[in-house]
DNA sequence: CCTAATTAGATACGATCGTATCCTAAGCTC
DNA sequence: GAGCTTAGGATACGATCGTATCTAATTAGG
């Protein structure tokens, strides 16, 4: 905001940084992550893009930042509907409204970096595509209580409503809608954790194939 | 090949476009996807990158061209193992290897760009992601035809394969190996298409949800 | 064959990136 | 408060990208 234009007063430390992420975050909202430049930042913010590259190294990590400190978009509660399918419903669509909320454009470019350069974004992982292992746990565990899911099922299978989601993502480069989401629930998560599912008591499950899972690789035992 | 240093001879057409792919490759080869410049390309075949970019738009377009001409890479044929397991850990293992030969730098790299540039790359979707539908859906039906499987396997459980091994690339920067790809096929996969399956013959699924699939949302009926 | 239409190849340009250098304002130490 | 240390701000640099311009080699047409 203060610009100091006449340039007597040189913020620093936190003001500075503060003012910096203010300006890459209007910045984004104005012309968005892949026009975004490290120069325009830098003049938004009354200083130079010397600044900028000596608290963050790059782009995303610059716009990750001011993601954090302009979004809530923390993980949240874990839902708790009363009803598995409700439960789960209820974290994809949270989720899809996360995304929502950053704006498809900065999300995929962000993942387009994280998937070009190597490692140097496992940031990028956590803050955009982390939606836990442990809440789909913690979900199941509450539904098998209430006998709504067999015991036993194998953590691919717990984290595959999140992982179709994701993939959705990937694929389409679009935030999947209402109805891709009802089907990911209701046509592959649901019947295969139903208490009446398969390979949860040694009923279907024809194919022996790798042999016995080993038990960390199950949850709600 | 023939560089024609002193500069009588100069190449048009077909033979210059072979000598530019030619020289892409080989930078391709030396330096990996994320390393390769157009300058590069330009000097080891002799030319300038003015001559590349008359042809291909962008680094991308150039490297995508370089693989289709320098890798057999195609489709091949639906696996036919006799076994609906077969068929699919035969498909998977394949796309794992198609994905190793182009290697994986290659692969994040023009993943990356597909994922960041708007909808420019339609092509790398069709030349680095597509195992079709259509492989799922023929192997589902021959499956179908031994007993091996359930009628009436909506889309998005026939695609399932596929689309987890997709997923499992995205999300990890690696293409998965032999145990993931068990796991999907006998975790997931199997599970939902057995003929004592549920969804079905309206045996299970408690949850109407989302109501009756439409009837082209569903293979071998 | 000679002329006319192509287009290869060289070069230069502006935009960015990320780095390096230098100067000096802020703030800390005594 | 004088001096020392830290770090902000300006500027320049080299690498690339993708574009534009110009010339001269090749090919095609008459």
């Amino acid at each position: 905001m203060a610009q100091h234009t006449g340039g007597q007063t040189r913020r620093r430390g936190a003001a500075l940084e503060a003012a910096l992420l203010d300006a890459a975050w209007a910045e984004l909202q104005s012309v968005g992550y892949a026009a975004l430049t490290m120069e325009a930042v830098a003049d938004r913010a009354g200083t130079s893009r010397a600044v900028i590259y000596r608290r963050w190294r790059n782009r995303p990590e610059l716009v990750i930042a001011a993601m954090r400190r302009h979004l809530p978009m923390l993980s949240g509660e874990i839902p708790d509907t009363g009803s598995l399918r409700g439960d789960v419903l209820a974290v994809l669509r949270r989720e899809s409204q996360r995304l929502a909320q950053v704006g498809s454009e900065t999300v995929y470019g962000l993942l387009g970096e994280y998937l070009s350069n190597a490692g140097t974004f496992g940031r990028v992982q956590d803050e955009v595509l982390h939606i836990g292992a442990e809440v789909m746990t913690t979900i199941l565990n509450r539904a098998a209580a209430r006998g709504e899911a067999r015991p036993g099922v194998p953590l691919r299978v717990a984290t595959l409503p999140t992982d179709l989601f994701r993939h959705e993502l990937f694929r389409y480069r679009t935030p999947p809608g209402e109805q891709v989401i009802e089907e990911i629930v209701d046509e592959v998560f649901l019947p295969l954790v139903a208490v009446s599912a398969p390979a949860g008591g040694g009923d279907v499950r024809p194919y022996p194939g790798a042999g016995g899972l080993a038990d960390d690789q199950r949850v709600n035992r």
